[in-house]
DNA sequence: ATGTGC
């Protein structure tokens, strides 16, 4: 145990927090609400604690609506982090009754998607340099050609992939999809959800769709921060009848896309965070936290169709950004094959046993299920398979978790900056210089401590590891 | 996270 936590855990509890820690599994909770579920965070003792994080989570789980509705249950993965409107990142909040949609935030349908191509790895780098120039053309300077149709953009809001597709035919990238259409049959199953939710277009930011009007509606950008687009080799494989199941060899080329619903998600997720405010009963005082639920079915139903809207936009975004990487590999080197493994949303509200789970940040993690895990920049990323483990609400972490803030990185004087480039240890394509300091290594907790505590709590077992080649951060 | 915002 660090030798800090005692002294932690004193300062939470002169702040009205009760921790209690098995050394595995720590329980948080508000002072005085007995009523209230324990919070609890899956986190070995090697791993950083964070006091505002902790704080975050137990202000969830005391959640209340005056007019009812209630939290189940609260969990956090052992990348839990601290999160801007007061909902820590890792936070997997389960419900009944009532949604909270700062639990999910603007990142909506942040997730993973994977592929692996039937390339050699030596093949690849012969012609890397080519392959890096094209792709910096379609992901930075916009000669990707993606721009699409009024109805084509309302179908994709309205009902994801599958509204898209139908929309598609006269689209040119549409055209490539269509070559591939018995691949995207076979791959749609392999899209958590089918990439298909009950969206409204109405919930779009205006001027995204404009009747009679084709225009790129910012599709297949990578967005900032932590997403990245990621060409990686498999480097091992430890569940060979999973992976062999789910195409995947040891050896192989694999790319891996993070990327979410860019200013749609950031349109609907803000809109509703004023939404839940003006909606909150007269007369009731604002919760200290500043978490606000929705409870009447009817505003919740509205937010749920908005957060779906989002999230449909956001499953197209991360397909066209696989979809330019393949055809890029395809004008390279023939006809590639390179099937989709998984797609899968790690920020998303759905239905879970009778009432709702809403994860930020956090990957579903039901039994026979892929999950996604990427490492930070540099590192390996892992393909798990889900163990459906209830006591962790079926949810795996979505990373390593950040361990320090953008800005403390940018601020960490020229020494610390170097440090953090050395260790960068990976080619990586960006246009910003300071995305290699934000995203150093150094910014977040080790991978392998996170993976191994979810491994050893039954959550997930491992598949694969995959190691990055070369990674596009906007 | 965010065509970041004044």
């Amino acid at each position: 145990m660090q030798p800090n936590l005692n002294r932690l855990l004193r300062a939470l509890a002169r702040e009205g927090l009760e921790v209690t820690y098995d050394g595995r599994l720590y329980t948080v909770r508000l002072q005085g609400d007995a009523n209230a579920p324990p919070a609890e965070v899956l986190l070995p003792p090697d791993l950083p604690v964070e006091g505002k994080a902790f704080r975050q989570l137990a202000h969830l789980a005391a959640l209340k609506h005056p007019r009812g509705g209630e939290v189940l249950r609260v969990r956090a993965t052992p990348d839990f982090h601290p999160g801007d409107s007061g909902v820590a990142i890792g936070s997997v909040l389960h419900t009944r009754g009532l949604v909270v949609p700062a639990a999910v935030g603007t990142d909506i349908n942040c997730g993973m998607r994977l592929h692996v191509a039937d390339l050699s790895v030596e093949d690849f780098l012969s012609r890397r340099d080519a392959f890096v120039e094209r792709m910096k053309g379609h992901y930075f300077f916009g000669t990707r050609d993606v721009a699409m149709s009024s109805h084509a953009a309302e179908a994709l809001l309205r009902d994801g992939i599958p509204g898209w597709l139908l929309e598609t035919m006269e689209h040119p990238l549409g055209c490539a999809v269509k070559a591939d259409l018995g691949q995207l049959d076979r791959e749609s199953t392999r899209i958590h959800l089918g990439g298909s939710l009950e969206g409204d277009p109405a919930w779009a930011p205006s001027g995204l769709v404009k009747p009679g009007v084709v225009r790129d509606a910012g599709l297949a950008t990578i967005g900032g921060g932590n997403h990245f687009v990621e060409v990686q080799r498999v480097e091992a494989v430890t569940d060979r009848a999973r992976a062999w199941e789910w195409g995947v060899r040891e050896g192989q080329l694999a790319f891996m896309i993070h990327s979410g619903s860019r200013d749609v998600g950031k349109h609907v997720g803000m809109a509703w965070l004023d939404r839940a405010r003006e909606a909150w009963p007269q007369g009731a005082s604002f919760p200290e936290s500043g978490i606000l639920p929705l409870a009447d079915p009817e505003l919740v139903a509205e937010y749920l169709r908005a957060e779906a809207t989002a999230a449909n936009y956001a499953f197209l975004n991360r397909l066209l950004l696989a979809e330019l990487l393949r055809h890029t590999l395809r004008e390279l080197f023939g006809d590639v094959e390179a099937p989709l493994v998984y797609d899968v949303p790690h920020n998303i509200t759905l239905p879970w046993e009778g009432g709702w789970l809403a994860r930020k940040g956090a990957c579903p993690a039901e039994a026979g299920q892929p999950v996604i895990i990427p490492g930070s920049m540099g590192a390996a990323s892992y393909l798990m398979v889900g163990c459906g483990d209830a006591a962790a609400l079926a949810s795996a972490s979505h990373g390593a978790g950040r361990a320090r803030s953008r800005f403390s990185m940018a601020r960490g004087g020229a020494d610390h900056r170097e440090a953090a480039l050395g260790l960068t240890g990976v080619d990586c394509i960006t246009l910003r210089q300071e995305r290699r300091i934000e995203e150093a290594p150094a910014a977040y907790k080790p991978i392998g401590p996170v993976v191994a505590a979810q491994v050893e709590a039954g959550i997930v077992r491992e598949v694969a590891r995959l190691a990055p080649l070369l990674t596009f951060k906007a």
